[in-house]
RNA sequence: CGGGGCGUAGCGCAGCCUGGUAGCGCGCCUGCCUUGGGCGCAGGAGGCCCCCGGUUCAAAUCCGGGCGCCCCGACCA
C-alpha cells in the first residue's frame, strides 16, 4: 500500500469506495474490463452472506440446483419483454471448438428461460407443484459502466425460481422472499431497508411485478439490494410450462424469481464504512475479533503471546471468529490502523500491563479512539466479547437507520424533491403514471426507487401532475 | 456510447515541454533497533518506460496509429 490514508467520504465518496475495496483486499480489477477478482477477505464475507441466506431458503422449503451457464440464443427471444430488456447486454458465444456454431449461445444473464424450458418437461400435474428451486452461480451482463461489486460484467448471486399452481400462491412466494431479504438485511447486515414495489419502468424485463429492498448509502444515494419478481404466467406461456389440475384442465403455471448479488457487499461497505475504512457487521464479519499482542522484551513477548494464544483458543471455543495477529515487524499501532481499515468490529489489545492484571483492552470499531475502549478481565472475555459484538451489531443498525431518517424528506413539489435527492431520499405522492415518473427523472436525475409496502402518512396530489395520487413513493439518485 | 484523465520497479508518482547515464516515496529482502495509535538507522534486490510504426547518429521524451484501464454523464442486480 503506497498511500496509508483514504480520501475522506466527504472529499470524494466514489474514490473512498474504490480505494477501500482495493486496500481492504476485498477485490481487485481483473485483466478484462469490468470484471473483478474477489479476494479471500471479500469472498469470506460473501460466504457468510450466502450461509445466512441459504439457511433461510432451506427453512422455507427451497432446494439448490445447478443449471448450465450457456443458453441457446433462441430461448432469450421467447419472452417479449425479456428479450427487449436483455438483448443489449448479452455476451454471446459464436464459436466452439474452432467451429462456427449453428446457433449462438448466450452466457446466462439470468436463468428464467432455461429453467422454464426444463420445467416444461418436468411439470405435468398439480401434484408436481410447487417447484421451489434456487441456484448459487454467476451471471454475465455486458454493462457499459462498471464499479467493483456494484456493477461488474460478471457477478455472483443466487437466483431463486419457483412455479406454482395459482396466482395467489406465487404472489405469496414473491412477498415471502422479499421478507426474507428484508430480515437478512436488517438482522444480519444491520442495514435498514425499505421493501417496496417497483414502477413499470423499473421492473424486471418479463415480470408482472417487481419488488425490491432499497437501502440508503453513506452519500444518500439509493442501492437496490435485493429483488423479488412475480412473473405471472409470462415465462410459463413462453415455455409452455403447464400442468393438469384436479379437474383435468390444462393450466399454465405461475412463476417467481428472486435474487441477491455480490452488490450487497457494496451496500455493506457504503452503509457502515467510515473515514477510517470498513466496518463489518459482526454477524457477517469474516473476522469478528482480532487480538493484537503488545510487547517489548523477549520476556514480555513470551508471556503476552502465551496469554494471547490461550485467549484465542477460548474465543474460538465460544464460537467467535477470531484472529490472533502474530505478525512480526509491524508495530501495534500499525496493526490497529490496519484492522480498523479492514473493518474488524472488535479488537482486543493485550500487553504486559494487561497480562499483569489478568485483563485485556477491548476496542469497538464503531467508536473511534479511547471512547470505544474498555478494560475487561481475561476470564470473562468470551462472554464480554459476545455481548460487545451484539452491541456493535445493534449500534450499526441504529446509526444507519438514524442516518436514513435524517436524510429522508417529505416533498410537496418538484423543487423540494430536487433538493431532497441531493443527499438523500424524497418521499412524494405519485399518481402512478409513467409520464410523471419520466418527468421527475428528467428534472431531478432521481428515479422512483419503490412504493414502500408500509405507507407512512397520507398520499395527496401527485408531485408532478397534481392529480390525486393513491400512494407515496421513494425517489432518489441510485447506484 | 459521448466527454475527461492516465499507462515509467509490486503500488503511488516525477522525468517528456527543451531527445543523450531511468529517478523519488512506499512496499519487499538482510541486519540492528523498536512495538500501548500508521517507529528509526544502515545495506540490498527489483525496469520490454503499454504495443506497433516513423523521424533522428541517438527516443520514456518528438510524430502517426493501435490497445488498455480509471473517472464523469445516458441504460442496468
Amino acid at each position: 500500500m503506497a498511500e496509508e490514508k483514504l480520501p475522506t467520504r466527504a472529499e470524494d465518496f466514489s474514490e473512498w469506495y474504490n480505494q477501500l475495496v482495493l486496500k481492504a483486499q476485498l477485490a481487485d480489477y481483473a485483466p478484462v474490463r469490468g470484471c473483478m477478482v474477489v479476494r479471500p477477505y471479500g469472498w469470506a464475507l460473501w460466504e457468510n452472506i450466502t450461509a445466512a441466506l441459504d439457511r433461510r431458503f432451506k427453512a422455507t422449503g427451497h432446494q439448490n440446483v445447478a443449471f448450465p451457464m450457456l443458453i441457446p440464443r433462441s430461448f432469450i427471444d421467447k419472452e417479449k419483454h425479456h428479450v427487449e430488456g436483455f438483448s443489449p447486454e448479452l455476451a454471446v458465444v459464436t464459436i466452439g471448438g474452432g467451429e462456427e456454431l449453428a446457433e449462438p449461445l448466450v452466457i446466462r444473464p439470468t436463468s428464467e428461460t432455461i429453467i422454464g424450458h426444463m420445467w416444461s418437461k418436468w411439470i405435468q400435474s398439480y401434484r408436481d407443484l410447487p417447484v421451489l428451486m434456487n441456484q448459487w452461480n454467476s451471471v454475465v451482463r455486458w454493462e457499459l459502466r462498471t464499479k467493483l461489486f456494484l456493477r461488474t460484467l460478471e457477478f455472483y448471486w443466487q437466483e431463486g425460481h419457483t412455479a406454482h399452481a395459482t396466482r395467489e400462491e406465487a404472489e405469496f412466494e414473491t412477498r415471502q422472499m422479499l421478507d426474507i431479504y428484508t430480515d437478512f438485511a436488517v438482522s444480519d447486515a444491520a442495514i435498514p431497508v425499505i421493501p417496496g414495489k417497483k414502477s413499470d419502468a423499473e421492473k424486471f424485463a418479463g415480470a408482472d411485478t417487481t419488488f425490491s429492498i432499497e437501502a440508503m448509502m453513506g452519500d444518500g444515494k439509493a442501492l437496490q439490494a435485493g429483488t423479488s419478481h412475480f412473473l405471472g404466467q409470462n415465462f410459463a406461456q413462453a415455455f409452455e410450462v403447464r400442468y393438469l389440475d384436479q379437474n383435468g384442465q390444462l393450466q399454465h403455471c405461475w412463476t417467481t424469481s428472486w435474487g441477491l448479488s455480490t452488490r450487497f457487499i457494496g451496500a455493506i461497505i457504503m452503509v457502515h464504512g467510515d473515514d477510517q475504512g470498513l466496518i463489518m457487521p459482526p454477524k457477517l464479519a469474516p473476522i469478528q475479533v482480532v487480538i493484537v499482542p503488545i510487547y517489548k522484551t523477549d520476556e514480555e513477548k513470551s508471556s503476552v503471546l502465551d496469554a494471547a494464544r490461550k485467549l484465542n483458543a477460548e474465543l474460538v471455543k465460544a464460537g467467535i471468529r477470531v484472529k490472533l495477529d502474530e505478525r512480526e515487524g509491524q508495530s501495534a499501532g500499525w496493526k490497529f490502523n490496519d484492522w480498523e481499515m479492514r473493518g474488524v468490529p472488535v479488537r482486543v489489545e493485550l500487553g504486559p500491563k494487561d497480562v499483569a492484571k489478568q485483563a485485556a483492552v477491548l476496542a469497538r470499531r464503531d467508536k473511534p479512539g479511547r471512547e470505544g475502549k474498555v478494560s475487561a478481565p481475561l476470564a470473562d472475555l468470551p462472554v464480554t466479547t459476545e455481548k460487545l459484538l451484539a452491541e456493535v451489531q445493534q449500534a450499526l443498525h441504529d446509526k444507519a437507520l438514524n442516518f436514513r431518517k435524517s436524510n429522508t424528506h417529505d416533498t410537496k413539489n418538484i423543487e423540494e424533491l430536487k433538493r431532497a435527492v441531493e443527499n438523500g431520499f424524497a418521499l412524494a405522492s405519485w399518481c402512478g403514471s409513467a409520464d410523471c415518473e419520466a418527468k421527475i427523472k428528467e428534472e431531478t436525475r432521481a428515479t422512483m426507487r419503490c412504493i414502500p409496502l408500509e405507507q407512512e402518512g397520507q398520499a395527496g396530489e401527485c408531485i408532478a401532475c397534481g392529480k390525486p395520487a393513491p400512494e407515496r413513493a421513494v425517489f432518489a439518485r441510485a447506484y
